[in-house]
DNA sequence: CGAACTTTTGACAAGCATCAACACGTGTGG
DNA sequence: CCACACGTGTTGATGCTTGTCAAAAGTTCG
């Protein structure tokens, strides 16, 4: 299962490109990293809660996501990762995971070991502060989801969360303008949502049939995107969009 | 209100060498950033929604919150920082803040300029190596959060809530080992939770009738450890506490 | 073409919100 | 020193939002 290619990571160096200038000798160090590539079903387990990080994981192609278990039987998703993503950095860092990640699609992730990620930002203060960087946006992403799972209503929790899709997607130049394929099942948006799948249903009912989205199998068209930004008390700044612009120094 | 003093951020130097060795060029460099402090009341702003930048700020003495408002009207407190904590990192190093920082008692800040921060981060990879991991300790309690709001019932979530204050405050030398300070009302642990105030308070009565704690004005003494983190589904583990020894490298 | 997953439907129950009022303590100004 | 306002905690009655359970219909894939 385990290949290992070259430049595997460059997707990931011009995604990081687009917050930062890195210098040649940076970006050098940085692809050199020794990394191999993976390929995962659905519903694959990359990390699982309580491991041990030995590994830190790159998504190349495909969704994941994280997630909690609460009391033995119900699960809450922390976060969706697209391509590009670092998928645990936590882990990595922190040495132990709080939390599992998991493919929602089949697809691919690079494999760096952990000591060489501490070891190149150790040495290269550009790419720490790229890391850091990630970090504190996926935080901020954190706060906006705790935001919405604990002081919106279904419907507009479910609306903020299919504005949200519709915005990173399309940053990552994954997605048309309002329209994707949405890679969850309505099982996954109520954890993700703190919601049942039950009423999850339901309320997609409701959205479509007052024209906000139109959805056919997995791919989901925004029909009213104004109108969704509205119910879902939607506004991007949380996802840092300025930062997709490179910053001088 | 502003007051430039000598070893101001000793208290925080101490803090981060719970976690790592630092050299001593690393130490004198931290405490030589230019910081002044400044005296809060309670309820004082340090930072305000879309505020851009100027400083970075750490909590010397007292609480501080930070929340976002939702819908206009409704309010959610993100995260609850004590003494010691570094309180915008986020908002230093994105530049523009995606939400507000206030003081939940009177108390005092050092405020660094966010140059000066990222300056250090920059030139110190050990300090940046500090920053980067409290950022990452700070995304596990927010992941936490989530779940503690998306998946437990009302009781359960405010159980948590009192558990990770007990650990939090006792791992800073805050307070004895089952009773402490609750500075927050029960409206804001209301808007901690994603709950009303109405129903936070019927919840803390029958927390209390069950005999799993006892409040005295503000004061909160926690008379079966056992029973509270049984029903707040309470595991320290996203808190990172292995953390707290120093670690080589 | 059947097994496993996902979406949908309905009836019903429960948890939490809402509204409104009252009690209590603390600080402030007359 | 009392009167009063203000923040906080408490109580009760009522109803909406969301959960629960169970089953059917549609979809995907070997």
């Amino acid at each position: 299962l385990t290949d290992p290619r070259k430049d595997i990571l460059a997707p990931t160096m011009r995604k990081l490109e687009k917050r930062f200038q890195f210098s040649p000798e940076d970006q050098a160090a940085f692809l050199a990293l020794p990394a191999s590539v993976k390929r995962l079903d659905t519903g694959g387990y990359i990390v699982r809660e309580a491991d041990v990080a030995r590994n830190c994981c790159v998504l190349l192609t495909g969704f994941a996501y994280r997630h909690k278990i609460v009391n033995g039987d119900a699960r809450q998703i922390v976060s969706v990762q697209i391509t590009g993503d670092f998928l645990d950095l936590q882990n990595s860092f922190l040495g132990v995971a709080d939390h599992s990640v998991q493919m929602l699609t089949a697809g691919e992730i690079a494999v760096i070991p952990v000591r060489a990620v501490k070891n190149i930002a150790y040495s290269h203060p550009a790419i720490a502060r790229a890391i850091l960087l990630d970090t504190l946006i996926d935080g901020s992403i954190f706060r906006e989801w705790i935001a919405n799972v604990g002081r919106r209503g279904a419907r507009s929790r479910i609306a903020h969360l299919l504005c949200e899709f519709a915005v990173r997607l399309q940053a990552a130049g994954e997605s048309e303008a309002r329209s994707y394929t949405l890679a969850m099942s309505q099982d996954q948006i109520a954890d993700a949502t703190g919601l049942t799948p039950v009423h999850v249903n339901r309320m997609i009912q409701s959205l479509r049939r007052e024209g906000l989205i139109s959805t056919d199998k997995r791919s989901l068209t925004i029909k009213d995107w104004q109108g969704l930004v509205t119910t879902g008390d939607f506004s991007p700044s949380y996802l840092h969009p300025e930062m997709f612009e490179r910053e001088p120094q």
